[in-house]
DNA sequence: CCATAAGCGAGACGGTACGTCTCGTCTTCCG
DNA sequence: CGGAAGACGAGACGTACCGTCTCGCTTATGG
């Protein structure tokens, strides 16, 4: 039972507008960038007023966060038969996932945004982030079952050990293709979900 | 003939401006966030003209990079005797310079910025990144000095180790600092610094 | 089978609402001035939906016409025995009313508004500027029949006087009031009139 | 000697700017009318950038005042050898400039914005209104020097004379031309000026 | 030793985008 | 079916910065 808490009264807010305007704000910013995204220009491409964009995300880098979050969603753990093949194909479609322009230009730029809006990285976090936390753990899981990792009974020296890889796979991910500006190609996703695998065993003795 | 010598005449360029205008920068950083930092404040707070700033910088970008970049300089790698002290030690000094207002909010902004400017990126690297690159080389050098890591006789397989390492380590202490929000304690050091050197290994062998 | 009768089914149109659209958008006028005034606040302080409030006047000037042309209708003749006292009596009646806020702020800004839109000049006419002819009317009726004036057998040339009487009567306190910004005082009512009842025998002779 | 008071610093004001933009106020006047007149449409035909406009210029009425308020300057007192004639004459010209689109949309809507802004109302009586009193204290001069009119001695009398004479003139002729919208033409100039002069008679005897 | 030339502060300039406001219309549901 | 509630497309508002452009200084060399 969800609680639908709706207005009830006056003309409902267009259903349609909402994902014209997430598909026109995910377009522009692939053509013209985070810096010169305009909200006016979102809503020309969106055929919709200011006054509807501003009524529903009251900044742009809310706006993008929520534009660009279903992308994430498509990041998937395909059973591959070993744990390091899973994780160098969760690498890989991450990497591709970050070289689309619209995805490369909103996330730092999101990110350096939240560091003053507390509000905008909970957004972050709750709409981005911590929905990727689910492939780290279906990967242990699928690890465990195939008894290439031990069961960890401390529960919470588990998730902590789970961030610690989230935040090296992502961090590295993020830095070789946004900061290096090198591609993640299967050499370097092999040697990198070597180095992580073996270095999560010498952890978890 | 042509004129060898350049700037020759006319007034020169005031240096003290130049550290003004630097100054200026980190703190309105600091105090504002990247994205309410504007070029006329940062005048206004150096005691200097507009136009002087556009001379010396042609975008917002470029002046706060080499704002940032100096602060940067002041990582150092301090011998503490094992390569495992050494990593964590610089860990913890790169994580308290992202904890730095100006630094965090600066950092992800330009790099945002730098997917859409080449240019950019490309200062970036030349004033930022591939100046920490040497922490990496020099640590290697003290443990392969001490006999902790073996010579490794391949320079392009060295040079892309390296690289590797730095994208680790950098990307994770930023992922953990800006997007999980999360202190990098002495704890987190010493797991972080073990599975990464526990994976060199695995690496490396 | 199409319905024949119209209007005889739905609920009927509210009279309350209309009194109380006027009377909110005196009020309005008097607190926030014409160009303050929007149909938004009139709806709102009237307790009624804007789309009532349009169904009934089009436009934001034909509303403020007929919220301040009842005001007009105050506007007595009283019988003060000679026809210099009732002029006299009009004209300190006139200025009262002009000096109203609501009154004051809104009627050179629909005469204004009328410049552009005959439509609006013809409400003007009809709902305040002739019906307060009759005051003209009555009085000339009344020195008639004191003696105090002639009759002209001439009805063009009576009514071409009348007109004119009325321009200057009204034109001369519009303008005193709120171009001149002076009081009209029993003073300047006994000079005007009397510069008005002198000029009228010397053109009537 | 006048005190110059300029800053000195910095590019001067463009003079052009000015004249550009009070010429397209009123050409913009003529073919909008007030209502449709926005700050961004004179900005645009006077080539001009909308915050030159807010520079100079704090609100659409001010701007109004000052370019309608030149207009006001063209009248003049023709000598045509008599009062009468000079009073018809002057009253024509008025009308005639009442006549013209910019002046009869700008004027009541001016005045009708003065009724809650004190500085406007200044700003008008200073522009336009105290200005054109210069014709009928000329007219008068003239009168006296013809013989036509007594010399008042008591000047605070003469003074207020002047100014009920005004209001009657200014606001006859308004009121016939906006309110009532019928035309001032020589016969209605002869009346209303045979009116007023032979009312000044009585008043001054 | 003063002409030349660049740098400097100040601030106006033509623009662009902002986020808000009001307009007049259009659903929606309630009575 | 009238009415309240309120979302909608449209577009003006007045402000903030942008990056450029005069201005009238100031400060260096070099003829």
């Amino acid at each position: 039972m969800v609680a639908v808490m709706c207005s009830r009264k006056g003309r409902p807010r267009s259903a349609e507008a909402d994902s014209a305007i997430l598909e026109a704000t995910r377009a522009a910013l692939g053509e013209l960038g985070w810096s010169k995204l305009t909200m006016g220009e979102v809503a020309t491409r969106a055929g919709v007023a200011k006054t509807t964009l501003y009524r529903r995300w009251p900044a742009k880098s809310e706006l993008v966060v929520d534009a660009v979050a279903v992308l994430f969603d498509e990041l998937e753990l395909p059973d591959r038969g070993s744990l390091a093949a899973d994780v160098e194909g969760v690498v890989i479609q991450f990497a591709a996932l970050l070289e689309r322009p619209e995805t490369k230009t909103a996330l730092m730029a999101v990110v350096a945004e939240s560091t003053r809006d507390e509000a905008l990285r909970a957004r972050i976090r709750t709409s981005i982030v911590d929905r990727q936390k689910r492939l780290v753990l279906l990967g242990r899981e699928r690890a465990q079952t195939r008894g290439e990792l031990p069961r960890e009974p401390d529960t919470a020296k588990a998730a902590r050990t789970a961030d610690l890889i989230f935040d090296v796979i992502a961090g590295a991910v993020v830095h070789r293709t946004l900061v290096s500006a090198e591609p993640v190609d299967e050499e370097w996703a092999r040697t990198f979900t070597a180095l992580l695998l073996g270095g999560l065993a010498s952890v978890q003795s």
